[in-house]
DNA sequence: ATTAGCACTCGATTGAGGTGAGTGCTAACA
DNA sequence: TGTTAGCACTCACCTCAATCGAGTGCTAAT
């Protein structure tokens, strides 16, 4: 059986009207609202074939149909075509952006508020990876006479922070000393790749500090250890509670619960390996909890490493040209002031 | 009528029922679970007079009785008495607040998390307010040549940062003797209280860098106006929808709402002058959307300011015993570890 | 190949009883 | 005079059957 031209305006139809309504779809009505020129028994024939091909479910005996994995899937793979983005949303992007270029974090996360915003879906981004991107400076600052802050500070002006308790607290003039030469022997290497060398040279030159060192060391270490993928971070979870899917509480407390423990989430974003949008359609997610749901991901990153996974999570009958529209706006967008900041830093001595 | 101890057992046993199960309690079932030593005819007059004091509520002509905002009021100010914490609730507080000591921000939130897991409500806290404490330092730390981070802490290791960009940016050695410069005239300064004449000082003192010290004050201006109170956190905001009050989704729906534009809330949290506990039933709340929750709220201080409050949401019915026991554990706990650090910077040269 | 027509299916809605938890009232009792 | 047993009554809730209607599959005509 051929996937001719009018079966894919059919199904195309199919999900459009399931995307607005999220009830099944019968042939009448698509008869009457999407002029396609033909009646409704022609259109039953051809869902009937549609089903048979496994694109289109019937909940149960006699009603409309709803879309499959398989069908969103088709759909997003050959009828999806990227929209621009309306003014409007372009100016409040913009303003947005501009707003937040210094600090990657609260950029990350008024992204996020806004993707939910523009969409209703929920979004979900990643903290930024810091341990592939290079080592910039390290500062430290006394906060009395017992605990010390260490200050890291990464490429595209990541930073990373830690208070620790010392038994020796050298004066200010020698801490300033001490981050200098760390400052020194560290600039610009990437922190997953310090190694004992590098451990052996901080020792050595730092000599009657090994306090202070150990406690770097193992600071480094643990942004190193860091599981491959940042925390998560979710905006507009309550979104998912206006979907009629998730009209029962029983439902929606699955999903956040879900959404809570994050390590099968974690591993799903992690798997976009950059480069273009991914799509992941009800059970594609490999997570039970999430067979209604869809999530579409794609990666932010800038100077040579991956920083982060951003990703827009809905019901399977989400809007996806509208998500990925947007998705990939932002990112673009994203990775526009990203690269300013990296430009930027090029420039430094 | 007089409301004689009888009633008030009775209304207690009315109470506790109601806690455990959300339903109506009706008095057969009363004479029956609690051994009152009264018939069941006697309690439905007693609960007659209840009602009419306005203790107790019937949601429609003949089903069981609930309590009123009144009536959990009047339990919480006249029956209601501390319990302490099992021993296994208290390992697990101390090992927490163990591995968080150095950083406010940590420590609140895994006390909130904790909260959260011991009660099965909502946890809520604000940020610690940095604008009623004194300033303990301030560093500088140039990013790339065109961006500067600065950081503050004040009191009790709250620390602060914010990055700008800036036209000129001294080198390292300048940045480091400008930040001993204005540390010395800010140390101890309150920040709401700095004034003209410190800033006048700033720029009298540092000839030559008018950017930077313009930055600084606006950073600091930043900090002061920030509204009294910090930014609210939520922890296990799912547990609500765990209570049959909000399985309606609409109604979960609109709490999440409510939660989510914080002002309200924010100011009721803020009514909390300090002291003892707070506790909100119901339209006490003053919010329409939170009618049938109660909130408990208290405050965590150290030093001679203030620093945040601590609170949790629950339904109406909640057990007001347990949470009370909880928070006041939680905050004496924590108040336990910030003034220890206290007692630290006091040792500070 | 397409369409009109028709019988059929089945979820959703509606309404009528029935059930049971609970009340208020009254009369009897200690 | 306070307490209790008994009884009629109320009302939310459940169940079941009837009905409705959106939708299908099949067949015969175009």
């Amino acid at each position: 059986m051929a996937l001719d031209e009018r079966k894919l305006k059919i199904l195309q139809a199919i999900i459009t009207d399931y995307i607005a309504t999220a009830e099944p779809v019968g042939s009448r009505t698509i008869a009457k609202k999407y002029d396609l020129g033909i009646s409704s028994a022609t259109i039953r024939n051809e869902m009937s074939d549609l089903e048979e091909m496994g694109f289109i479910i019937q909940p149960h005996a006699s009603s409309g149909r709803i879309p499959s994995d398989l069908g969103y899937r088709l759909y997003v793979d050959k009828i999806l075509r990227r929209q621009k983005l309306g003014d409007e949303d372009k100016r409040i992007v913009n303003s947005m952006i501009n707003r937040n270029v210094n600090q990657i974090q609260y950029l990350m996360d008024e992204t996020a508020r806004l993707i939910s915003k523009m969409t209703n879906y929920t979004a979900i981004f990643s903290e930024p990876v810091v341990k592939n991107t290079k080592i910039n400076k390290i500062r430290f600052m006394s906060l009395n006479n017992a605990d010390l802050m260490i200050i890291m500070a990464a490429e595209g002006n990541v930073i990373r922070n830690k208070i620790v308790s010392v038994n020796y607290m050298p004066d200010e003039d020698r801490l300033y000393e001490i981050s200098t030469v760390i400052t020194d022997i560290m600039h610009g290497q990437i922190i997953e790749n310090i190694d004992q060398s590098v451990v052996d040279k901080l020792y050595s030159e730092l000599n009657g500090y090994d306090e202070i060192v150990s406690l770097l060391v193992e600071f480094i270490d643990e942004i190193s250890k860091s599981s491959g993928m940042g925390k998560l971070h979710f905006s507009g979870t309550n979104n998912m509670l206006a979907f009629p899917e998730f009209s029962d509480v029983e439902k929606a407390k699955s999903l956040f619960k879900t959404l809570e423990k994050t390590d099968s989430l974690t591993n799903l974003l992690s798997d976009n390996k950059g480069g273009d949008l991914q799509i992941y359609i009800g059970n594609e997610t490999g997570i039970e909890e999430m067979k209604d749901c869809s999530i579409v991901t794609t990666t932010y990153e800038f100077g040579d490493n991956i920083t982060g996974t951003i990703g827009i999570l809905g019901p399977t009958r989400m809007d996806y040209s509208q998500v990925v529209s947007v998705l990939s706006s932002m990112v673009e967008n994203i990775e526009g002031v990203l690269n300013n900041i990296d430009e930027k830093k090029k420039d430094d001595s």
